[in-house]
DNA sequence: TGTCAACGGCACGACCGGTGCCGTTAGGGT
DNA sequence: ACCCTAACGGCACCGGTCGTGCCGTTGACA
């Protein structure tokens, strides 16, 4: 065969970055359908054996892929303004959550986890609770300048925004656009805004 | 064989029945994982084509499985304390979808939906939106009788509501106890509520 | 009693998961 | 510069499911 230069053929550890691509680019092209390991590493052009060296089973690439994909944007702006702040990552995030190839794999990985709880666990672990988290770092810096009202615990409250997020988004069919946003922003700032 | 008297044989339109209970057993003993058209037709000693001949797939017999566990327990009581029903109904909600059948069939149509955007749109019409337009119809009662606050859209609102349930249901691994439900009651409460 | 559709059983091809084997190759150690 | 070893690609295999086709049987209704 041509050995084209710009494929060196093989490699050790950077084998994996281009195989977390390949799952990407496969979810992006096809979709949660035809995501499988077969197909990764047809897509890949590797030997089926290369994969599960590196991950137990499929849901383990997904993980480590959607990890890959999930660059930054996790982290909330602090402009003193903490509706402007949660709307512009609640907006943004709800981008993400529906474009591949964070959605598809996101999918793919929700469906995997609803027969394996301990994945689902994982899951929970390493995405939507630190979601979670950071929303309610936000939100508790807001109680602390004066902007949401003291002595509520902020808790269920930063679980259910992202749960309205992720339930639009995963389970629902509508898009979570400015509306849905500001519509849950409104029942947010109603219950513990400070009137301002 | 012996041919018990107890078990008829076969029947027409009686077997749909069967065929949905049995579909609820396995559900309810081996959970989702061992879901498949295959085993049910195992279950219920069923060819296979018995299956296919009512239903084009999985996803469609566990929509009717589904339909049929969920008897009633769909419409909100109304004491006069919209917090009090809310309470009630989320918690009973809570425990049927954490529990057998209902919550391994659940969870086994959310994790094909994930795959189908058409069966999302049929779940999301067939079950979630039914369950956010009841819910809607209870806190919208309220709000005509003053318990909520007037000239708020709280169409969102009970979206968010039961975005929660499920959110924390199907997505997290925390249970709907009563901390959880008092929690977003709380929010739902100090938004729209008229102090009382 | 006869007819016909529904039925249970079986087999098939296609696909995927996960494992084993085999000959090749790249990269680190000497 | 060489060699040695582990990673590699390719292939075959087994067990499982899906969806379909074909068979002979059976039950319900005319």
């Amino acid at each position: 065969m041509t050995d084209s230069p710009a494929t060196p053929r093989r490699r050790g550890a950077a084998r994996t970055e281009e195989l977390l691509q390949a799952t990407l680019d496969l979810a992006a092209e096809a979709g949660y359908a035809g995501l499988s390991i077969e197909a990764v590493s047809r897509r890949a052009g590797v030997g089926k054996h290369t994969i599960y060296r590196r991950w137990p089973s499929m849901p383990a690439l997904l993980l480590d892929a959607l990890n890959r994909a999930w660059t930054s944007d996790l982290d909330y702006r602090d402009t003193g303004d903490v509706r402007a702040d949660l709307r512009e990552q609640f907006l943004r995030s709800g981008l993400a959550l529906s474009s591949p190839p964070i959605g598809p794999v996101y999918r793919a990985v929700i469906a995997e986890a609803q027969a394996d709880s301990a994945l689902r666990a994982t899951v929970h672990e390493r995405f939507l609770a630190t979601v979670e988290q950071s929303t309610l770092d936000r939100i508790t810096r807001a109680q602390r300048t004066g902007e949401l009202v003291a002595e509520v615990n902020l808790e269920f409250a930063a679980e259910v925004l992202c749960g309205a997020l992720y339930y639009r988004s995963l389970l629902s069919t509508r898009p979570i656009d400015e509306d849905a946003v500001d519509g849950l922003l409104d029942m947010f700032m109603a219950a513990y805004g400070t009137g301002g």
